[in-house]
DNA sequence: TCGCACATGTAACGCGTTACATGATTAC
DNA sequence: GTAATCATGTAACGCGTTACATGTGCGA
């Protein structure tokens, strides 16, 4: 298994969870790591056949021979050394895009009423997805109050809180920067 | 030229700036963008010519038949009008991919003090970047003072900066929280 | 004269998304 | 009965990086 490849890590850590199908670990990221993590079908599931030959997982399937059914997959011995020697190594840095602000940096080529829309527009759509990520730990406090790994996923859940919530107050300063170029 | 081809627009964002060279593009983007847009060689260079088969920028070559000659490319007017109706459009969200995050996620497969070294990176690496991108505010504040794009280039530095802020302050808590968690 | 910065480009490869294909089960 | 959800998978395509290839000009 390559290092670069981190579908395969975000398929064991995901797996360290508890058993699940490459369907539930879909619903699962979508849940709880979409914030910072998302996988599509057309990675997930053939990471997970390559996993499955490199004897990093199992899977129990229901019924033999049927190609369409649910499949139970889990972690082996060598999965969990292999997820645990992944965690142990400095995370790498992905390079970060960012359309908005490549916008608004080229924003003198458009008048400033222009712009004040693009800020307001991002604004609502960051005050969005803190409701979300709000709803979200809400009911991972819930539900997963006495789970080992209730303490990390607070943290990585307010981490997103914390930097939506930087992004409003930028977003309100711009405003209101705007807003006083559009009437000079 | 299409929509999704960010390349393409960042681009021509750069020479609306003033002419320049493929590699001035890079080293201008190095420079200002690189904390929320980047472009590798086997982007920059191909995305040119084909911009130039487009005929929405033009080049001027110093000294005719030697390709290894600098090119100064500039927008036309076809190249001006894509630019203004890209800008015009909400920007796209490109999916975020956080290693770090992830990892953290995946925190209670590793012992507490484990975790503390990874946020402890994370948060140095933070402030070095914070400090980077201080010493570009200055030098934006010193050299572009009078720029059209100045108001613009304050707005995605000051970006960057409260964000990394946010960072840091998040990972004062965690690792607060992770010593705790280390000796029970 | 040696190495570095300037300068442009290509090829190979892997990452990642989207669309497509299939079919069972469940809820209305 | 029909729409949505569950469930797995493949194919095509484009994005993006890395490594490679080439050559100039300049300063220590």
């Amino acid at each position: 298994m390559k290092k670069s490849n981190k579908t395969q890590y975000a398929i064991l850590g995901m797996l360290s969870i508890e058993p699940m199908s490459g369907y539930e670990i879909r619903q699962t990221m979508k849940q709880s790591t979409a914030n910072f993590w998302s996988e599509s079908d057309g990675q997930l599931y053939p990471a997970l056949a390559s996993l499955s030959k490199l004897k990093l997982i199992t899977s129990k399937e229901m019924k033999k021979n049927n190609p369409r059914e649910k499949k139970e997959y889990q972690l082996t011995a060598a999965g969990k050394t292999a997820l645990k020697t992944w965690l142990q190594q400095e995370a790498e840095t992905h390079n970060v895009r960012n359309e908005f602000l490549l916008k608004l940096f080229f924003g003198a080529n458009l008048p400033a009423a222009t712009n004040l829309e693009q800020v307001q527009a991002y604004y609502y759509r960051a005050k969005s997805r803190l409701e979300k990520i709000k709803i979200t730990k809400q009911q991972v406090q819930r539900e997963d109050k006495d789970s080992p790994h209730f303490p990390y996923w607070m943290m990585s859940i307010d981490y997103g809180i914390q930097l939506i919530q930087a992004q409003l107050t930028w977003c309100e300063n711009v405003i209101n920067q705007l807003k006083k170029m559009k009437t000079p």
